[in-house]
DNA sequence: TATTGTTATACTCTATAACTATA
DNA sequence: TATAGTTATAGAGTATAACAATA
């Protein structure tokens, strides 16, 4: 090396490598997933949604009248958890809480006329974002990569639910 | 089980689903990551470890002699952030702050032979645990997700760099 | 003036546990 | 007794901002 350019400690490498992170899946899953976060919340930012609350309404789009306990399965989130997601939507009249016949405990969610028109949109932007983000990467790519996440993710939980039991 | 079990709201489809939030390369991967990183939490625990402090281990062991401040950005967390990474280590004699020659502000981070004992076991640990993780995907399917997700977090990477330019 | 490491503080996301009203 | 939703609280992880020592 000819030109030293930082103020280095001594004995350093000349380029600090994080090469023995980069051999596991884990690392590089967080890494990829941490870019591609910052960039989802910025495109939704715009449309006053958050991760959480875009991941709830496209649950409740895809299953009108999905009660709160169900939706905390699909999210994998607590009961909790769902308490403040719905209510942010709700406040922002995305979706209603209808009450459910024949069980007055529970709720029955679903998107108003305002919030399909917000989903509309949402779901093109995030789809229109994803497109640029992975320009990289063509179609085929793509879906390899969705395949083998989907699969990985199933193999990860099929592992941890043998070894809990 | 076969008959309808809960007593689900009446107008819910009779599988709530998630179809509309797969179609998303995100959100797989935050599903694959959050099973991962659960994982990777348990299988370090005994040793100690957290992934903040087994990954900045990594590095160090990567690249000794580093900064904290090279760290930071290695692991793309604040400067702030590395000092509770490095106390914790440090309290553990898993490595040590080293005075700089020339420079009095800085430290340089090496890792102690106990350090790099449990380095070799963390990592074989971490290599086992991934093998068994990922047994459903076959080795070329596994060097084949490494690749997708390196590039398309690189793809990502550069898309928010130039955004914010 | 700029940089290294540090501290204090705050924010986001999620979990736990206790509570209520129903069932 | 058990379940749906709620509330309060706490924890992990990270960011921001201000500071002391040093460059």
């Amino acid at each position: 090396m000819t030109a030293k350019s930082a103020p280095t400690p001594r004995n350093t490498p000349a380029e600090p490598t994080d090469k023995l992170l980069h051999q596991f899946v884990g690392y590089n899953m967080k890494r990829a997933y941490m870019q591609i976060q910052d960039d989802m919340s910025e495109t939704l930012a715009p449309l006053g949604l958050r991760i959480g609350t875009f991941s709830a309404l496209a649950v409740v789009m895809g299953s009108p009248g999905i009660s709160q306990t169900q939706l905390s399965q699909m999210l994998n989130i607590k009961r909790s958890g769902v308490v403040v997601v719905v209510d942010e939507l709700e406040r922002a009249s995305v979706l209603e809480r209808a009450p459910v016949e024949g069980d007055r405990r529970a709720y029955s969610l679903v998107v108003t006329p305002a919030g399909k028109r917000l989903w509309q949109k949402a779901e093109k932007a995030v789809q229109a974002h994803e497109a640029a983000l992975f320009s990289g990467l063509n179609a085929q790519e793509v879906l390899t990569l969705q395949d083998l996440l989907g699969r990985a993710a199933r193999s990860a939980g099929r592992q941890r639910r043998e070894n809990s039991s």
